[in-house]
DNA sequence: AAAAAGTGTGCAAACGTTCCCAAAAACGTC
DNA sequence: GACGTTTTTGGGAACGTTTGCACACTTTTT
């Protein structure tokens, strides 16, 4: 900001102290008296003193901001997370900037790289579609900036992570389908890099198994960026089609909305007939139509537990070294009436 | 971060030259020699020099970066007006700060406070629905921050502001219900305070007069917080329903889902019979049941001409004096059937 | 009564930049 | 080769903090 606002020197001069004591009275350090101490935060009240956070900041070679990269604020998923994050981050003084990678790694390493150089001090991130590469993030992690990855994990990354139990969600939904009398369940999912990808695959292959049912490979459609292009989305429900699924299992957020989209768009008459059953946080699926069985993971809570687990690390005295993943509950929410109900 | 980087210092000592001319072979100031620039440009690349912004804010006395206060940004409209602004700040080099408001006039006094704090240069922000008073935003604009409003305007301040064509819309929602056969509209709508709300209210008004509907108030009904709780909605749709309307008209994006989950929720039977148009940027409405009619905002483009605005003022070397009001023009999706269509 | 310990304050450096001002180097002109 | 002019460089202050150290003063201990 260019205006002008009271400095600690002003307060010094006008007390007729030292830029240090005022500085020590305002921060309330133990060797103060009281008395100059009142003095000071009177007079700070008065002329409504903020401290200069980047002048804190370089001094303290610290910034009291976190950095947030998602693929999209525009999901339901993880709009709420970052509610979670900030709920954490507002109570400890840190402040969060988000960044969207829109499921693009260039955009995602972009976007980290932008926010290091804006010296946050920590970093929470789920990676994009895209990303396999992330010797990035190992350098900055290496040089010292705490990460704590979410929801899209990296396997060999020794740090604290927060996912969603995604193995139990998918088993739950496919289980659904398969106890609604379902046969051929298709499998919609993102890209294969993903940590959430392998682990809701084997959710579903799992669920299948249960039951002796087959798995085959050719009813598992990945798409690579994640829904983004909803041609992407059309040609895999145009490929799942032919092979007359009666249940589609998917694996996220934006894929289950887009799916529903691309079958209704592509194939009104047959969109009614496929139970799906996917994994998305919106708090209109009850509106949807054909209505669907969804698995909603705790984004908040998510966002919460990892934001802990990132301060908790800023603010370690020692290099941390056991780290926990932590892995919370999803619940399944089932349709209220049978598949295919048009009446809903 | 508290990892250590390179330094202007650290060049300068490397190369045998002084920190000021380092600074301008890196800044590429006119009064440097060719051979020292391309010296400094080189070794700058090999230590992989990046320069400490917040050095250059506390200096420059100003952060590039511009704060956002929108109410959520769980919510199509908005993050689509956020994505918009993201696109014009990264490529003038600015970098954003999103808070939310929660619709809550506490909240977002706070969280501008905190981005003024921050030294943003300049703020973007849609008024929460509670705001009433906004003193403390005319403070901060006399201290000389650049404040530009988008969507949710006041009437008495003199700056930029950017807004739909609220009243248009409003007026071709109720046209379109109309036009389509129903005679009893009511028009479920934010918080009175609010300057879309006084806006489109008029295009409700305006469509029924042309169509010589008589006006009835008790039909208009106001959600004090946006549609943040959901007794709030269900207690409108209550008072509402008596009154046998068959078409409502709502005037958010918030209100409209909101509204439609209340009705679903509260009376099912009904909620087929009713045809509804309202304000919303979800691209998922054609999966809504019951189908509706929907007046979607040019979100993102609202965004990039805010931020070209603000940009725009805080750059200008003189105080700006001559403010612009632009009105972008809303689009009706009209839904596919007829209305009511249970099989859509 | 002198020494030791404790308390409150100020000085000054540092964080990494930018930029004003002056000094030095390079160049041209007579 | 002395001079002015232009170009390039360096010194150092400043932005607003925090903090180690030293100093002065008071209180306690011996």
């Amino acid at each position: 900001m260019r205006f002008e606002t009271s400095t600690i020197k002003d307060i010094a001069k006008a007390l007729g102290l030292s830029t240090s004591t005022v500085s020590r009275a305002l921060r309330d350090r133990y060797e103060i008296s009281e008395e100059t101490k009142k003095l000071v935060l009177a007079y700070a009240e008065k002329v409504n003193y903020r401290a200069n956070p980047i002048a804190r900041s370089l001094k303290e070679r610290r910034s009291y901001s976190i950095g947030i990269i998602v693929s999209e604020i525009a999901n339901n998923f993880f709009s709420q997370v970052i509610n979670g994050i900030e709920s954490i981050a507002y109570d400890r003084d840190y402040h969060v900037i988000i960044s969207q990678s829109h499921e693009s790694y260039k955009q995602e390493k972009l976007n980290v790289e932008h926010l290091a150089s804006r010296s946050i001090d920590g970093l929470l991130i789920a990676l994009s579609s895209e990303t396999q590469d992330i010797s990035y993030l190992r350098d900055l992690y290496a040089k010292g900036l705490p990460i704590v990855f979410f929801d899209r994990v990296p396997e060999d990354f020794e740090t604290h992570k927060v996912i969603a139990n995604n193995f139990k969600g998918a088993f739950d939904a496919t289980e659904h389908l398969i106890l609604s009398g379902k046969r051929v369940i298709a499998h919609l999912t993102n890209s294969e890099n993903l940590s959430i990808t392998k682990e809701r695959l084997k959710g579903y292959q799992a669920a299948l198994a249960k039951y002796h049912i087959e798995f085959k490979p050719e009813l598992v459609k990945y798409c690579q960026h994640g829904g983004m292009h909803s041609a992407e989305l059309e040609q895999a429900v145009k490929e799942l089609l032919p092979l007359k699924p009666d249940g589609i299992f998917i694996s996220s957020d934006r894929l289950t909305t887009g799916c529903i989209v691309a079958l209704k768009k592509t194939n009104p008459e047959v969109a009614h007939k496929i139970a799906i059953a996917g994994f998305t946080n919106s708090n209109l699926v009850e509106l949807f139509s054909p209505s669907l069985t969804s698995v909603k993971q705790p984004a908040f809570e998510m966002g919460q537990v990892a934001t802990e687990l990132l301060i908790s690390m800023i603010e370690a005295k020692r290099p941390v070294t056991e780290f926990e993943i932590k892995i919370l509950d999803t619940e399944l929410v089932k349709m209220q009436k049978n598949i295919g109900n048009r009446f809903l």
